[in-house]
DNA sequence: TGTTGCTATGTATAGAATGACATATGTTAC
DNA sequence: GTAACATATGTCATTCTATACATAGCAACA
């Protein structure tokens, strides 16, 4: 009982509602996608590897005005190797950045041109903290009893949410102190290195 | 000239000092395997793909107390790409964050057990916040002077490993945010809902 | 009738990453 | 002597990922 990340990407989707390997494609490119992309390709045949190890159940269902569809179901075993995976240390530890990978030979960079590239990706940043607060403020509208216990599905979308609230803040935060070093006159004061606004410890 | 994002790892490691493939897996390991992690089995082909193209060059150095190692140096060539790359958008978009991937499936978990996970995974951003700070302070101590230029490989490693005390410590403080929740009793508030201290925007 | 577009499911192929396997030199400690 | 360990470089098998290719139903519109 193998399962890869995307293994257990899929499971969690299912875990709230059935779907389609369409469907679950779709959820992996707005929602979840902010935390693990994926598309169909590589959806249908790791929908059928997890059939085979029993965690998940297909049904085929007609559809009137659409081509048919396989609604993929999570089986009492697919949900329960999904619970103990969830507390488990993290099992797939390697963590790529490409942008902090730019940053270390920002040295050799055309000052402006990488401003420029900075801010393109602060603004980028913006925009994806603003989809996740659209969330956040769906939830706390539309959810907010639900969101009062820990065991709802709300509750977990909620903290995914602000998750990605979080981390998109910091990023913006962060190319826009390192454009600004970029556009500022050399010598750098002191005050200026010290200029990042840093998340709360 | 088709460079991967390991490819740029390297020719970025390699632009600030020649080194042998050991060297680059041991940097891939501790300072920058923050942001890239990567081990040898992927280096050592990947530095003959990048002198095929010649962007290294390699030279073998007898050593006296040691197995004799391969040298390699940025070429002219491979610095330029190298620094065309570094301002162009993010070439290798796809983000994958499994915490919060587990996040969105926390409604199935063990309270208490989750909690732990958590903490134990805020003790751990907590290690390597520490480890980015030292590298911080290092270059403040020590390298005060190249830091007020923009050009200087203090600089890049300076922004780069404030970023790395940036990332540590959002992560952290939703991990203990998360956690904080789980321990609490339900229902929870607003106010709790709420307590996420959020990196200024 | 043809074209565009969304739904829906797949395959093929090439590149990248992981972990295991494999070898060799030299140092230090027992 | 030999065992453990760090340095040093590589290959191999398998798995994972990305991009493109391929097919097909149905709707809306020109």
């Amino acid at each position: 009982m193998n399962v890869t990340a995307l293994g257990y990407v899929l499971l969690g989707l299912l875990a709230r509602e059935s779907r389609s390997g369409y469907d679950l494609a779709q959820n992996l490119r707005r929602p979840v996608g902010f935390f693990w992309a994926a598309n169909h390709s590589q959806i249908y045949p790791q929908l059928a590897r997890l059939e085979e190890e029993g965690l998940v159940e297909h049904e085929v269902v007609d559809q009137r005005d659409r081509p048919a569809k396989k609604v993929y179901t999570l089986t009492p075993r697919g949900r329960e190797t999904l619970r103990t995976w969830l507390v488990e240390p993290l099992t797939f530890p390697t963590y790529r950045d490409e942008l902090t990978l730019k940053a270390y030979s920002l040295w050799l960079a055309d000052r402006v041109e990488a401003a420029r590239m900075l801010r393109e990706h602060a603004e980028e940043h913006r925009a994806r903290e603003a989809v996740c607060q659209t969330y956040v403020d769906d939830l706390t509208d539309h959810a907010s009893e639900a969101l009062t216990r820990v065991d709802t599905p709300e509750f977990a979308a909620y903290v995914a949410a602000q998750r990605g609230v979080s981390i998109a803040r910091e990023a913006r935060s962060w190319c826009l102190w390192v454009a600004r070093l970029l556009e500022a006159q050399t010598p750098l004061t002191e005050a200026q290195l010290r200029s990042l606004p840093m998340p709360p410890s």
